[in-house]
DNA sequence: AGCACGCCGACT
DNA sequence: GTCGGCGTGCTC
């Protein structure tokens, strides 16, 4: 009897064994139906055997196998690396690997069909057609006489529906639009070298591509993209956030116009997921595009990985398996023997060592691409001194209200969100707390409540403080919405508008606004770090910082390099067509080499500075870290299951140099109703952090209750 | 991860 | 006397 092994998505370690019926064939990779208990799930088969140790009679058989292309040899290695290296269950970690299993075949995508409108586009939207949804995306679209992908690359899920059920409603057309021609983009002496290197890389080849804001960093990947595409390879392109997949999409299709491409990421419906997985798999994807999911995508002819923003926290997952899909894309790279190319303006620490070290290439953009486009100058508005108005200086309203004058836009970014950031009473000094985590309520004045950002709790603004029963409660401090009052209210002319999770929470809000403001109908953005990334507004001149300071007051050891990188991304945001760009920085510290720095658009200086730090205080990358992180209702089963933890890392540690440190509590002490607590475990060599983990895990496994959550974050994105 | 089985406190 | 709290262990 054949024994197929299957690994199951649940935390335990092991294998389970189920028979094969007679005439079924379910190669390692497989990905199967099984029963479990009670429950049914889907598993990876990742080995063969003629028995199995377990009774013959307990054995179930496999129910059914997915007809989908079997995981390659390589992908289970690599989930078998990720297992390791992270410490998580295989099953879990294979789960990650295994498309959404839809019932049938995936739906087929008819995004790749140019359109034109069957009559010019003034016409009127067919009453039977028309819903509020229908009718904002008609009024996107009716001034274009034709949709080409790359429009289409930027409709969301429910725009595509309406736009499918146009065309088969007759009112739209297929029609032969003209392929655009590549916009091909002259590369500049910097961008060719860097190209250059790329092409001219054999095997695995890990290299930092450093190129300031503007420096024409996408120009290189696509260019790079399309050699080795011509040449029948597979390119995988990771970006950051959904957010971003559109527009970037809409990118490589304009510049990559031949290439079939394809988007991977948690925003598309299952069926669409599918299907881009199916086209990965099958080679027929030249192109995959995704976010940290997709560095786990098939690729039978992978030639070239790219990791967008590398720096980016979102690389990082933040709960189940803990994975850095830079690092794992680097790991792939190795294992396939094809270029990783890593691009940032602002290169986490981790990868500017390695660069400097010469264990990565290093590969600098240090121009704009634009020759007439310059950097923009920084001014700094002590925020210690001068008259505000509702938080805003003199200086900053009197550059807001001339940069509208002069029929330029600014954008004015402010890291919060909501109202204001706490609610004080003026009297006892009392500030809301979220009765379920350890942070302060948010003031939403529109929706006259208190919110806590991290578990959801709301509740209406109380009129007077439950502590002493005064009145005087006032919000304190500033998130988007005040500052959207506030300059409504000091520059009454000028068209402002906000984009926060708040405003965007509806699918399509985003490009709507975007639109807005790109088609000049808007003056002023207010909004938080959404607006740091993307689009480049072309009479987009002016850029104020607001509130950075909260950030450096936090206790992450990465604090200030993400401060720093999302000033100069923020500040890059200014000043890209030709216009002279300006950026105001309001702060209490003008003079904190970060700030400093980010006016200098220094990265180097202050980098190099930071390693040096980090190599004093013997943190990452200067060593190597793993958080046990433990939560529980009652702070005292964390305290107790963390010491028991301790006494068992220092009874594992044997052999092994590490150096374990005594629990403290977590970052955020409590969240959702939880207690948290955690404990580092440190060693200045990878491989022997490496060789402790798994014993102390094993341990840790047979120590746990079930009052107790927690989990091994190996190289963790805070601490 | 579920979900049953099994052992100690407050109820119709 | 039972109902049900959760702590412990198993699932091929």
């Amino acid at each position: 009897m054949t024994i197929t092994r299957v690994a199951l998505p649940i935390a335990a370690e092991q294998l389970f064994d189920y028979w094969l019926p007679a005439g079924v064939d379910a190669p390692d990779g497989s990905i199967v139906r099984v029963r479990l208990g009670h429950r049914r799930l889907a598993g990876v088969v990742v080995a063969h055997a003629i028995g199995s140790e377990v009774e013959q009679s307990r054995l179930l058989p496999v129910e059914a196998v997915e007809p989908l292309h079997p995981l390659p040899a390589d992908l289970l290695e690599l989930a078998s690396f990720v297992s390791r290296y992270y410490q998580a269950a295989l099953g879990m970690v294979l789960a990650l690997l295994v498309p959404p299993l839809g019932a049938g075949a995936a739906a087929r995508r008819s995004d790749d069909v140019a359109v034109r409108f069957t009559e010019p586009g003034r016409t009127q939207l067919p009453a039977r057609l028309r819903s509020a949804q229908a009718i904002a995306l008609h009024q996107r679209i009716v001034q274009l006489d034709s949709i080409s992908p790359i429009v289409l690359a930027t409709f969301d899920e429910a725009e595509r529906r309406f736009f499918r059920s146009w065309v088969k409603a007759g009112w739209l057309a297929p029609a032969a639009v003209p392929v655009d021609a590549p916009t091909r983009v002259a590369l500049n002496a910097a961008q060719a070298q860097a190209l250059d290197a790329i092409l001219s890389a054999r095997g695995f080849a890990p290299m930092l591509l450093h190129g300031v804001t503007g420096s024409g960093k996408t120009a290189v990947y696509l260019a790079a993209a399309e050699r080795f595409v011509a040449d029948g390879g597979q390119v995988l392109l990771l970006v950051p956030e959904i957010n971003l997949t559109p527009q970037f999409e809409a990118r490589v299709r304009a510049m990559l116009p031949g290439a079939s491409a394809v988007s991977l990421h948690s925003g598309l419906a299952d069926g669409e997921r599918r299907a881009a997985w199916e086209a990965a798999a099958s080679g027929r994807a030249a192109i995959v595009l995704g976010t940290r999911l997709a560095v786990f995508a098939p690729l039978p002819k992978l030639a070239l990985i790219v990791v967008d923003e590398e720096h980016d926290g979102s690389f990082k997952q933040q709960d189940g398996v803990r994975y850095h899909a830079r690092d794992v894309a680097l790991f792939r790279g190795r294992q396939r023997g094809v270029p990783v190319v890593l691009g940032s303006a602002t290169p986490s620490l981790e990868s500017w060592a390695h660069a400097r070290g010469g264990r990565y290439r290093m590969l600098a953009l240090p121009e704009r691409a634009d020759p007439q486009s310059r950097m923009p100058d920084v001014r700094f508005v002590d925020d210690r001194e001068g008259r505000k108005r509702e938080g805003l200086s003199d200086a900053t309203l009197q550059a807001l209200s001339a940069c509208v004058a002069r029929g330029e836009q600014a954008l004015v970014f402010i890291n919060r969100r909501g109202y204001a950031p706490s609610y004080k009473c003026w009297s006892c000094g009392w500030d809301a707390q979220c009765p379920r985590c350890a942070v302060r309520l948010t003031v939403h004045r529109d929706a006259r409540q208190l919110r806590c950002h991290h578990c959801g709790h709301a509740q209406r603004l109380p009129g007077a403080c439950p502590e002493c029963g005064n009145v005087d409660l006032l919000p304190q401090g500033f998130g988007t919405q005040r500052l959207e009052r506030a300059l409504a209210s000091a520059l009454p002319t000028a068209r402002i508008a906000r984009v926060d999770r708040d405003t965007v929470r509806a699918r399509g809000a985003f490009a709507d606004v975007r639109d807005r403001f790109e088609g000049g109908a808007i003056d002023i953005l207010v909004g938080t770090q959404m607006l740091a990334k993307g689009h480049d507004f072309p009479r987009l001149t002016l850029v104020v910082v607001l509130g950075a300071d909260n950030a450096l007051y936090s206790a992450d050891f990465r604090a200030t390099e993400r401060v720093f990188a999302l000033l100069m991304q923020v500040i890059g945001r200014a000043g890209r067509a030709g216009l002279p760009g300006e950026a105001i920085l309001q702060t209490d510290f003008p003079h904190h080499p970060a700030y400093r720095a980010a006016a200098r658009h220094d990265y180097a200086t202050l980098a190099n500075t930071l390693l040096e730090e980090r190599n004093d205080a013997r943190l990452p990358p200067a060593t190597h870290v793993a958080l046990l992180e433990a939560q529980a209702h009652d702070r005292a089963h964390v305290d107790a299951f963390l010491a028991s933890a301790r006494d068992c890392a220092m009874q594992c540690r044997a052999g092994c140099e590490v150096e374990i440190f005594a629990p403290v509590p977590a970052l955020m002490a409590k969240r959702a109703g939880f207690e948290r607590g955690q404990m580092l475990v440190q060693a200045n060599r990878r491989p022997e952090l490496q060789r402790f983990l798994p014993a102390w895990r094993a341990q840790l496994a047979t120590r746990s209750s079930s009052r107790v959550r927690w989990a091994i974050d190996v190289d963790p994105a805070s601490f």
